[in-house]
RNA sequence: GGCCCUAUCGUCUAGUGGUUUAGGACGCUAGGUUCUCAACCUAGUAACACGGGUUCAAAUCCCGUUAGGGCCA
């Protein structure tokens, strides 16, 4: 059935958009909204429209409008209509829009579809609470509809706290979700709902409901939890006869306790992600996969091959627990595809953060994200006063390219390349039962071999030609190899030791052995 | 409490009445691979919430129960 739906959607005509309210970083909840209204509008050439729903002045920030809008757009998420932009359709803050609902809350006073409420705050909530003690629907009585024009009237001339109600009609009230089919709601369990605080302060349906018409929305694609909202909604543009958008409810993104995302489930900002070291692109694809699949068995999507296969009909009904582990092996994967080059360059940004290294100018030239950033050839390594080239950089990254799960677990990882001493327990040294004589004996093999090797020849496969029949010959190449690479990075895990020490180069490598040495 | 939504391995999911001993991926376990870790390869683990119908046939359609979730201005 959904299916048929779409045989109406020609392309150019579909127009979509999120409405965030900026109370908040943007989370994973509103980038996946948010990346399915984007794929759909690409699908169908439409639009997809960036709207800031900002009329809670209390609780809004121009801070977190910005982190929406720089994250969205870090995702690969660009609107053609925004508040940075604007558009045909603007403002696209509602803050700016004030007196278009002003008009509209006008036509429902003097149109007769609302009224001025008179009741305390105080008597609402303890009626409200009362219902729901009798297991009734907390719902308004209605008490200041029966009011006069003249008693409101009075009442308002007194100054008289006020809000406005919408006049809701008693009747059945069903629209067709997109993945859901019929839902239907009884209106009168709805009540008269409130539209406005005061003749300029319209409250949120009815803003969206005046936004989305204004703005030609033609699909309206938002989180499960909106479906309450929606009959309501739906009320609204019958009374002020506007056209009827689609609906459609996507399921909700849950945390490891199958409730709805929110703060107490930890990092839920996509901006801790982007710190953490987390790729847009394996975001992407994992967020697409919460609650959609094309149906193949293809799991690696980018944003190009979503838009050309995103299908409405195959979005999940059920909520989709956000689980790290799978991003991780995405983003690992991703990771693994980045040429040395790129990955060099956004590796750089956590190893200078670290203090590993310091561009030769002034870092202060370094934008915090690496998007953009000036990539300068020359390094200092404070710990040994060195200064490398970006190359050198770049062996190191490469050596660690697969063994990276997060660009910020660089630094713990390689941070041996950049320090002048290794601080570690001679045990480390220890392969299996080895005694101390031995371990110091297997040093002192591979640091007559490397000796012999001129430094010219210091490279990954001399030293394995070299030193592995070696190794070979004590039966267990563990024997030799353990304490070499140990004593070389100290670490219990790193990369092999081959590489890691044509990159620290013959002078360093010998060093190290020396310092193991005197362990013993 | 009322209303609404949902229900396949631990997780994301394929499956749209027979081709299904329910497929894939992540995770986990074991083995392989030049010490470790990673990557890679191979194998294994594990699910149709329950109960009624409908039908020759149901994970798939209907009803109920249960469970989970959302919303309540």
């Amino acid at each position: 059935m959904a299916i048929e739906e779409f045989k109406f959607i020609r392309p150019g005509e579909v127009r979509v958009r999120i409405a965030p309210a900026p109370t908040g970083f943007l989370h994973i909840g509103l980038a996946r909204t948010a990346l399915f209204n984007y794929l759909f509008a690409k699908k169908y050439q439409g639009s997809f429209i960036l709207r800031i729903e900002d009329t809670d002045v209390e609780r809004s920030d121009p801070r977190f409008e910005k982190d929406i809008l720089e994250n969205l757009k870090w995702l690969g998420i660009e609107w053609s209509e925004g508040p940075d932009i604007g558009g045909k359709f603007g403002p696209y803050r509602q803050s700016e829009r004030l007196e278009i609902y002003a008009k509209y809350i006008e036509k429902f006073l003097n149109d007769n579809l609302a009224y001025h409420c008179f009741c305390s705050e105080e008597e609402l909530e303890a009626r409200r609470q009362y219902l729901m003690s009798v297991g009734q629907p907390p719902l308004y009585n209605g008490k200041c509809r029966q009011l006069s024009s003249e008693q409101t009237q009075k009442l308002l001339a007194l100054g008289e706290k006020s809000i406005i109600r919408f006049k809701a009609p008693v009747k059945k009230i069903a629209f067709k979700d997109l993945l859901r089919g019929e839902i239907e709601f009884d209106a009168d369990l709805i009540g008269d709902f409130a539209i406005a605080k005061d003749l300029a302060t319209p409250l949120y349906n009815l803003a969206v409901v005046v936004d989305d018409f204004e703005m030609k929305i033609s699909h309206i694609i938002r989180g499960e939890d909106h479906i309450p909202n929606t009959p309501k909604q739906i009320l609204l543009q019958r009374a002020l006869h506007f056209p009827q958008p689609e609906y459609l409810h996507l399921p909700l993104i849950l945390g490891q306790d199958r409730s709805k995302l929110s703060k107490r489930h930890g990092a839920i900002a996509i901006s801790d992600y982007k710190k953490a070291g987390y790729l847009a692109e394996a975001f992407i694809n994992f967020m697409a996969f919460l609650g959609w699949n094309p149906g193949g068995e293809r799991e690696i999507y980018s944003m190009p091959s979503l838009i050309k296969e995103f299908s409405i009909e195959r979005i999940q009904k059920g909520g989709a627990i956000f689980n790290v582990k799978r991003l991780d092996f995405l983003n690992g994967f991703y990771i693994r595809q980045k040429s040395p080059e790129k990955l060099t360059e956004m590796c750089l940004l956590y190893l200078i953060e670290e203090g590993l290294v310091v561009p030769t100018f002034k870092s202060e030239q370094y934008p915090p994200a690496y998007g953009g950033m000036e990539i300068t050839q020359m390094y200092k390594i404070p710990e040994t006063r060195e200064e490398v080239s970006l190359d050198y950089i770049q062996k190191i990254v490469t050596i660690y390219q697969e063994r990276l799960k997060k660009l910020s677990e660089i630094s713990e990882l390689t941070d041996f390349f950049f320090k002048d001493k290794l601080e570690y327990d001679k045990e480390l040294l220890r392969w299996k039962e080895m005694g101390d004589r031995e371990i110091k004996d297997s040093l002192i093999r591979v640091e007559k071999i490397i000796s012999k090797i001129k430094p010219e020849d210091f490279n990954k496969e001399n030293l394995e030609k070299e030193i592995m029949p070696e190794a070979e010959k004590m039966g267990d190449r563990g024997y030799l190899l353990w304490p070499f690479r140990a004593a070389l990075s100290g670490k219990k895990a790193s990369a092999g030791p081959f590489e890691i020490a044509e990159i620290l180069g013959k002078k360093k490598v010998l060093r190290r052995i020396k310092e193991a040495k005197s362990k013993f």
